[in-house]
DNA sequence: GATCCGACATTTT
DNA sequence: AAAATGTCGGATC
């Protein structure tokens, strides 16, 4: 139960209430089950003799009170012995008006009127135990001890600066920092029997200016990978045999200054208790490789992303399913049975937040089962003790950075040991856990990458083994990819076409896709929302779906956010693939889930039509250019004032200059002007200084490129890279532009202005051809196939308007739609003083003009049928299915064709 | 020759 | 500092 869930709960408290139930609704509310309450109820759950009070073993202690001594009361009650024995996160008292409570655990008080308690429902949050692994949010502790940890690690490789010479000596620093982390953690968390006797024996044992730390160390290390205790020294036999692999190998501890040394001890009072295993992990990491540096943790996804990812791919299910046999003893066993089987596999997993956050819910449940057990069971306590049934063992991953790699399996046991703990706390005497020391079982984490690695090998795959492949891997779009992964895309993709525009997280869907040839195999990825918009989808959809897989369950796309300093900034979907089924699926959008028949590569419901980019439009519509591009780094290009000032000192320049016009100038009404000098007059501009130097620069600045066509425009600096101006009238399409709007704002221009590419253009078109452009079907249309930047229009003529389906039209509909047209130019005429940013804001647009906006789209859809659409799904099916007759005869048309001239 | 995209980039509030 | 919203030119076909 999610935290937003609660807060409804808490809500429908009050809409239905009764003292009586109450406290019983409350309990409710927040998740206790349905059983314990009933046996709250019934009474034989209720530790308290007292009327009017309820005592739950460590959850709450309720009590009704009359006079208006509520605090007294509380206050009171919570220092009674007869109480605190049974230990209750809270003590509520209440005379139904009131309520006053004490978080006897963080010693926090409440004091509301009960009525505004859906307010403050998050202060009874713990009950639900969203405390046991997710206690902040601010990761204050984390965050002080990454950067604790950083100074420690400059500080080494500024007094050990052969650390980077070798891989090897990378490698090994990478460990022994893992094996410090290790210590501090153990020493906080009863790994280590003696508090902190890592730390204080460190201090007592090593001299202050740091000379003999790495001895001590190497000592150190080496005890805690040896079995015997025989002829160790005294201060030694206080520490355990650890192993497991972490200690297993002998490294020679780095040489520690004075400074190192003191920080190394400082870093022993940090409180290690309260680090989250699943986020430290990636901060360390941030902190460990200098490149992440600058964007300190900035790609690890959150935990409510990865929740939002393995709730519907496997835990939703895993719990509806013991809601199903929640009072059939041997089914539960089973289900536990079946959870101990399940593997879990992360092949883009960095410090292993997924796995870790995943390993904890998969306990969490666990507990919850066994929990039901012993109700249903009755066991009498301390008859039998329940251990764990998951392992380490279930966990995979492969990991490209070896530190981030040694970071997952370290956090892997962090995490064990956690739940180690809460299993014994929520299970009290009925729960036992195996001794975590020495480490046996650890994370099957590889190093290696992920789209060369065969991931067979590293998660092997046997008939009917259950597996879940879960991670958010790197997006990098085509030209961000490094020579590296360009090589490592083609390995995947070679065998699509124009497979180089493909986003590098394909390669994850597409070996997932190859890995998923079992009914029990099911991946879900956080991805760049890119492979499901514009020209990719093409791409990389149709492979998958011809495999026989379906998207069974999507987010639509949300802003990336995480709790590092700097965000990414990318929109991201989340999309889970399983085997084609006929089971409904889910659509998530925000909070909302919606259960539907299908979920298009699109992220639509409805059909899985993918529309190809076109070269030529597929109706009888004239061709739209893309518009003129400059590549001169600015040099081109002059603002209001510095054209006046160069016109105003050299009259004659005033020829050379042409409007410029992109996106941002036609929606935000902004004025810019370019150089747009003839071949022959050039000799002649050139004589003005300032010409002549920005001229030299674009020369300069095409030389650098690192593309050839560019580089080719070096020695022609006053020639655009690509030209279509033609001194002709014009219609300008933005290019990019805000979804907020539900027009994208189009316009007509003469021929004094030059389109840039930032738009699209039209040359000398009828009038009627805006109103199709602008028409809300339109919109639709190229709101489901264009691509996107974020999440706002894209407009492009191979996506958008080459594809689009539009009937042929005669002579007098033509005519009809002008006028239609020409209405919403005398409305914008009307605001003349207005931009288009403020006339097609939603929350400005003038009402003439979304009324004569209304009449074109009902004229232009008339073109269609004469019966008009009631729903964008319902216009964006008959658009599917108009394209697809359409393409079809198309297709044929152009065979026939080509036949004909074959036979000459 | 033409163009789609951005683990973005820059402006606006 | 947060929110809003579209540049620019490489890489690719």
């Amino acid at each position: 139960m999610n935290s937003s869930e609660i807060e409804h709960n808490v809500k429908c408290i009050f809409e239905n209430f009764s003292n009586e139930e109450f406290v019983f609704d409350f309990l409710l509310a927040y998740g206790i089950s349905k059983t314990s309450v009933t046996r709250l109820k019934k009474g034989d759950f209720n530790l308290s003799k007292v009327k009017g009070e309820l005592l739950y073993k460590n959850k709450i202690l309720f009590k009704e009170e009359d006079d208006d001594s509520l605090l007294s009361t509380i206050d009171a009650i919570s220092k009674e012995e007869r109480i605190l024995k049974h230990k209750p996160r809270f003590a509520i008292v209440t005379d139904y008006e009131t309520m006053v409570a004490k978080d006897l655990k963080l010693k926090r008080n409440l004091d509301i009127p009960l009525q505004d308690l859906p307010k403050y429902y998050s202060f009874f949050l713990p009950l639900a135990g969203s405390e046991v692994y997710n206690s902040s949010n601010d990761n204050e502790a984390d965050r002080n001890a990454a950067y604790k940890m950083a100074e420690l690690y400059d500080l080494l490789i500024h007094e050990n600066p052969d650390i980077y010479n070798s891989k090897e000596t990378v490698h090994n620093l990478n460990i022994f920092l893992s094996r410090l982390l290790f210590c501090y953690f153990a020493e906080d968390t009863g790994i280590f029997e003696v508090e902190s006797v890592f730390t204080n024996t460190l201090a007592q044992h090593t001299t202050s200016n740091g000379s003999d730390t790495h001895l001590f160390l190497n000592r150190l290390f080496e005890r805690l990978n040896t079995k015997s205790e025989n002829s160790l020294p005294d201060y030694l036999v206080k520490f355990p045999y650890v192993n497991g692999g972490l200690f297993k190998d002998k490294i020679e501890s780095p040489i520690f200054s004075a400074k190192a040394r003191k920080i190394l001890i400082d870093l022993g009072g940090l409180n290690w208790k309260d680090i989250n295993p699943d986020i430290f992990g990636s901060m360390i990491q941030a902190v460990v490789i200098p490149e992440y540096r600058s964007d300190l943790g900035m790609h690890y996804t959150s935990v409510p992303n990865i929740l939002k990812l393995i709730r519907p791919l496997f835990l939703n299910e895993l719990y509806e399913t013991f809601e199903k046999h929640q009072n059939n003893v041997l089914q539960l066993r089973k289900l536990i049975q079946r959870i101990a089987g399940i593997k879990f596999f992360d092949p883009a997993c960095g410090s292993g937040n997924f796995l870790i956050i995943t390993y904890k819910e998969i306990r969490l449940l666990e507990i919850k089962i066994i929990q039901q057990i012993i109700a249903l069971e009755k066991i009498d306590l301390f008859t039998a003790a329940f251990t764990t049934s998951v392992s380490l063992n279930q966990f995979y991953g492969i990991e490209l950075d070896d530190f981030a790699h040694e970071m997952a399996i370290l956090s892997l046991w962090l995490a064990e040991h956690q739940m180690n703990k809460v299993f014994e706390e929520m299970l009290e005497g009925y729960g036992a856990s195996k001794p975590i020391l020495p480490l046996k079982e650890a994370g099957k984490i590889v190093q290696g990458n992920a789209t060369r690695l065969s991931w067979e090998e590293v998660c092997p795959k046997s008939k009917d083994d259950e597996i879940y492949i879960i991670g958010n891997p790197p997006y990098l779009g085509s030209f961000l990819q490094n020579k590296e992964q360009k090589q490592d895309l083609a390995f995947v993709c070679k065998r699509f076409k124009s497979y180089k525009d493909l986003d590098y997280i394909a390669c994850w869907f597409v070996k997932a896709t190859d890995f998923i040839n079992d009914e029990v195999v099911k991946a879900a990825f956080v991805t760049t929302n890119s492979i499901c918009q514009g020209e990719q989808v093409i791409l990389l959809w149709p492979f998958v779906l011809n495999r026989g897989l379906e998207i069974f369950f999507a987010y639509k796309s949300f802003k990336w956010t995480n709790n590092a300093k700097g965000n990414a900034g990318v929109y991201c979907t989340i999309i889970g693939l399983q085997n084609a089924s006929n089971e409904p699926k889910k659509l998530y959008d925000n909070t909302m889930c919606y259960s539907v028949k299908s979920i298009s590569p699109y992220l639509t419901t409805g059909t899985n039509t993918i529309i190809s980019k076109r070269m030529k439009p597929l109706s009888k519509l004239p061709v739209m250019n893309y518009g003129s591009k400059i590549v001169d780094d600015g040099n081109l290009i002059f603002s209001n004032e510095e054209k006046n000032r160069l016109v105003t000192q050299y009259p004659e320049t005033s020829s050379y200059f042409k409007k410029l016009a992109g996106s941002a100038e036609f929606i935000r009404g902004l004025e810019r002007w370019c150089l747009y000098i003839d071949d022959n007059k050039i000799e002649f501009a050139t004589s003005v200084p300032e010409i002549n130097n920005r001229l030299k620069a674009v020369s300069e600045f095409r030389r650098k490129s690192t593309e050839s066509s560019t580089r080719e425009m070096a020695n022609k600096p006053n020639r655009f890279y690509y030209s279509v101006h033609n001194n002709s009238d014009s219609i300008i399409v933005p290019r990019t532009s805000s979804e907020r709007r539900e027009y994208i704002p189009m316009g007509f221009l003469n021929g004094d202005t030059i389109v840039s590419d930032a738009a699209s253009v039209i040359y000398n078109a009828e009038a009627w051809i805006f109103g199709v452009l602008t028409s809300r079907i339109h919109m639709v249309w190229v709101k489901t196939v264009g691509g996107r930047l974020k999440t706002d229009y894209r407009y492009s003529s191979q996506l958008c308007y080459n594809t689009f389906p539009f009937p042929e039209i005669s002579l007098k509909q033509k005519e009809n739609l002008c006028l239609y047209v020409f209405a919403i130019l005398d409305e914008r005429a009307k605001h003349s003083e207005k931009t288009m940013a403020q006339l097609y804001s939603p929350d400005t647009m003038p009402i003439g003009l979304k009324e004569a906006h209304q009449e074109l789209d009902k004229a232009v859809e008339q073109c269609y049928r004469l019966q008009p659409f009631t729903s964008d799904t319902e216009r964006l099916e008959y658009l599917f299915k108009l394209y697809e007759e359409m393409t079809k005869k198309d297709t044929l048309f152009a065979k026939k064709k080509k036949v004909r001239k074959s036979k000459i």
